[in-house]
DNA sequence: TTTATTTGTTAGGCAAGCCTAACTTGTATA
DNA sequence: TATACAAGTTAGGCTTGCCTAACAAATAAA
C-alpha cells in the first residue's frame, strides 16, 4: 500500500515525462513539480527506489518502474475519473474539478473506481480534453495541436488545455472558451504572434503563450484519431 | 484546518458522548476506540486543548467544545452522506459502505458535499438507518427501541444497527435481515432470552446480545418519532 | 482505611515528510 | 582547459502521530 505522499511523487514523475516527451526526470524538476525542497526528493528517491518504483543511480536520472508506472497510471485514471464525474453529475465548474480530485485520486477502492466508471458510462476523456486510462491501465494515445498552430482564416474546436493552473483556466472561461466549442482564427500579429480569435461570436486577443496552452482539432478531426504530426505522447 | 487524524480523535468522541449518554468520555476509551495507546491520546488531547476542539484537565474527563462538536458532525454528516451514495447508486452493500466512507468523510469540499446531498435528495438517514446531521449540524432526535424489547407474537421493522462491526453486519445479512424488513418475534426463550423470529419466511435463532443491536419500530411507528421509551440520544 | 486495580500521565524514542545550510558533481561557457 | 553555475547530495533538525516503560492519581475492593 503507497502512501498518499507516495502516490504523488509517482503521478509527478508520469506528468513529468509525458510533458519531456522522454522516460527520464531530474530531482530539481520533481522538486519543482511537487512544491518541495530537492532534499527532500532526494530522501524520497531512496524509499522509492528501495521499493522498486523508481530506477534511479546517484547524480543519474529518474525513470519510473513498470510497477511504479502502472501505480502512477491508476492515480491518473483515478483522478480524471473524479474529475469527470464532478463536472457531469455535480455541475462543478470547469476549473473547480481539479482541487478536489486531487483528495479523491488517493481513496482506495477498486470496486468504488470501477463503479465510478461504469456510472459515467465509461468516459474516455475527462472535462479537460485528456485521456482516462482504462482499467487496464491502457491511455490512448492522442494526436493534438494547439490554437498557436493554426493558420489565420481557418477554424478549429477546442479539446484540452496543457496549463491546469486555476488562473489559466479561468481566463480560458473569461474568452468564453470551453470543451468543445468552435474557435475561429481572424488574424495573427506578426511581431508578437498575437491572436485575434472569434468563439461564438465573441472577438478577443489572445497572446502566443495562451494559444500555445490550448490544444485543437480541425474541422476534420475526431478526438482520439490523428489531426496533425504534433503528438501529445501521454502513453 | 484540521488533520485527518484530528478529525478521526473528534468523530471519535462523538460517538463515545453519544453511546455513553453523557457528553464525557476518559482518555483510555478513547484510546480503545481509535486503536491507539492511551499515550498517543494524550499527546492529541493537549493540542485538541490548545485549539479549543475539547475542554479536559489533567485526570479529568473530556468534553467537546461546541466548536469541537460542530466539527464532528460534519465529519460524521460527510460519512453518512457518502455511505448513502455507495448504497444507493453505487450498489454497494449494506456490510461494504463504512470503510470506504471512513476514507471519503475526510475529503474537503464544502461543494462537494452540498451537492452530493442535493444528489441524493436531501436524505434523512443513512442505509444503517442513522440520522443523517444537516447543514446546519441539526440531528434528528430518534427514538428507537431494538429487537430484544419486542413482544412474543409482535411484529416490528429494522431501522438501524447499533454494532457496525463487519463480523455483525454479514450475520445480519445471512439471518435475511435488512433495512425496512419486517421482523416477526416467534418465540422468546426465558432461560437465555434466545429468540426466534422470522423474517421474509424465514426462521432464525438470535441471541440476545444480537437482538440488542438492531434497532426496531413497531407496527405504527414513523422514522424520527418516537415510538418507545427508549431514547436513542444522538443529538 | 488501607490496598489493589484501573486509569491517566510523563519521558524518551521512532518513522514519515518536510526543511536549511553546506557540500559535491556535472556541465556549459569563456 | 579552467571556471562558474546549475543540479544533486548529505547532515542535521523540525513536526506529527505513533510507540514503550515507568510513574502518579483515582477508584474499587478488602
Amino acid at each position: 500500500m503507497l502512501s498518499y505522499t507516495e502516490e504523488n511523487y509517482l503521478k509527478a514523475l508520469l506528468k513529468i515525462t509525458f510533458e519531456n516527451g522522454s522516460n527520464e526526470a531530474g530531482t530539481n524538476e520533481l522538486a519543482n513539480t511537487l512544491v518541495v525542497k530537492p532534499a527532500t526528493v532526494n530522501d524520497m528517491l531512496k524509499k522509492l527506489k528501495e521499493k522498486e518504483l523508481v530506477e534511479y543511480e546517484k547524480y543519474g536520472k529518474i525513470t519510473l518502474t513498470s510497477e511504479g508506472r502502472s501505480n502512477a497510471i491508476e492515480v491518473l485514471r483515478k483522478h480524471r475519473l473524479w474529475e469527470t464525474f464532478l463536472y457531469e453529475k455535480f455541475d462543478f465548474s470547469w476549473d473547480e474539478v481539479h482541487e478536489v480530485a486531487e483528495q479523491l485520486e488517493h481513496i482506495q477502492s477498486t470496486k468504488l473506481i470501477d463503479k465510478l466508471e461504469k456510472f459515467l458510462d465509461y468516459p474516455e476523456f475527462d472535462p479537460h480534453g485528456d485521456p482516462i486510462p482504462n482499467k487496464k491501465g491502457e491511455i490512448k494515445v492522442h494526436f493534438k495541436k494547439t490554437l498557436a498552430d493554426v493558420g489565420v482564416g481557418n477554424s478549429c474546436r477546442m479539446v484540452a488545455v496543457k496549463d491546469n493552473s486555476s488562473s489559466f483556466l479561468q481566463y480560458v472561461v473569461k474568452v468564453g472558451l470551453g470543451i468543445n466549442n468552435e474557435i475561429k482564427v481572424l488574424s495573427r500579429q506578426e511581431y508578437d504572434a498575437l491572436l485575434v480569435i472569434e468563439v461564438n461570436g465573441q472577438l478577443s486577443s489572445v497572446s502566443q503563450k495562451f494559444a500555445e496552452n490550448i490544444f485543437v482539432v480541425c474541422q476534420n478531426c475526431i478526438i482520439g484519431k490523428p489531426c496533425s504530426k504534433i503528438k501529445c505522447e501521454i502513453s
